[in-house]
DNA sequence: CAGTATCTTGATAATGATTATCATTACACT
DNA sequence: AGTGTAATGATAATCATTATCAAGATACTG
């Protein structure tokens, strides 16, 4: 999975004219390591302990690259930091979002899907990628 | 409809224990008859003409008001600036947004809305609201 | 393998939307 | 009309993200 991510990441890069670096390498590894819907916060803080100096921009900077690439989802949900997740080695799916503690729940459902593509088609439009989020409250808060 | 939307801020006043206010009559009129998914920046200029001494941030806090008693929908899009969209008189609605013109299309499948319903409480989730937006290629930048 | 063009980095400043502050004004209730 | 308190408007503060720019690193070049 890392392995790919790496391929992805450095075919983008020199398809774009863009270098590899030591700092570029550090970031994608702790991005790909970290859990899900990580804060470019807590991937700087994550990666200072053993990189202190890299930089906070260079951070950020980097974790745009990922979402270009392909290899992030960027998610900004109600009044929370922007959160990013690895795409590779994780199945697409949906989010169900507690409004009380905020706590997020992978699904999936593969009808939705199909009838997301068609209604799609029914208006003329391709479709690139989607996002379904369900807010309402989890078992937990119940 | 404009009447059921400021009955309903009406009372969402008056339960939090809030006052109403000529602004805020003002700022709501001007939100209900604005075309879709406006920026505060946009209702702001809008209020403006006939009522410049109403301030950004009044217009600020009042559609952060709206959104809390039901009336307005927050859609974060992208880098775009934060929209909002009256609820009341429109029904619900999903959207395509075009990745190359920043087109907004509103579509509805009651199909998808049900497996989502089904999907939530298939993990013990109590729905509240959801958003789907599915990013693409529109007819005309095709 | 050194030379070089240019990309990247890191530190910091700038930006821009949103939120907080606070003195003044205005609402709503008695 | 009087009064307690919320709302306003102007502005400052905040905070994530983006831009700037000098210094360093990378990947070709011959």
């Amino acid at each position: 999975m890392t392995n790919k991510a790496k391929e992805i990441f450095r075919s983008y890069l020199s398809e774009k004219g863009l270098r590899n670096t030591r700092q570029r390498e550090v970031i994608l590894d702790a991005f790909l390591a970290a859990d899900k819907h990580i804060t470019v916060e807590e991937l700087f803080n994550a990666i200072k302990k053993k990189n202190p100096e890299i930089g906070y921009a260079t951070v950020h900077r980097n974790v745009s690259l990922f979402c270009e690439c392909g290899l992030a989802d960027e998610m900004k949900i109600g009044t929370q930091k922007t959160k990013y997740e690895p795409k590779i080695g994780h199945k697409h799916h949906d989010h169900l979002i507690c409004v009380k503690c905020g706590r997020i729940i992978e699904v999936n459902d593969s009808k939705i899907e199909k009838l997301q593509d068609k209604l799609a088609e029914a208006n003329d439009f391709t479709p690139v990628k989607h996002r379904l989020e369900i807010y309402g409250i989890c078992k937990q808060c119940r």
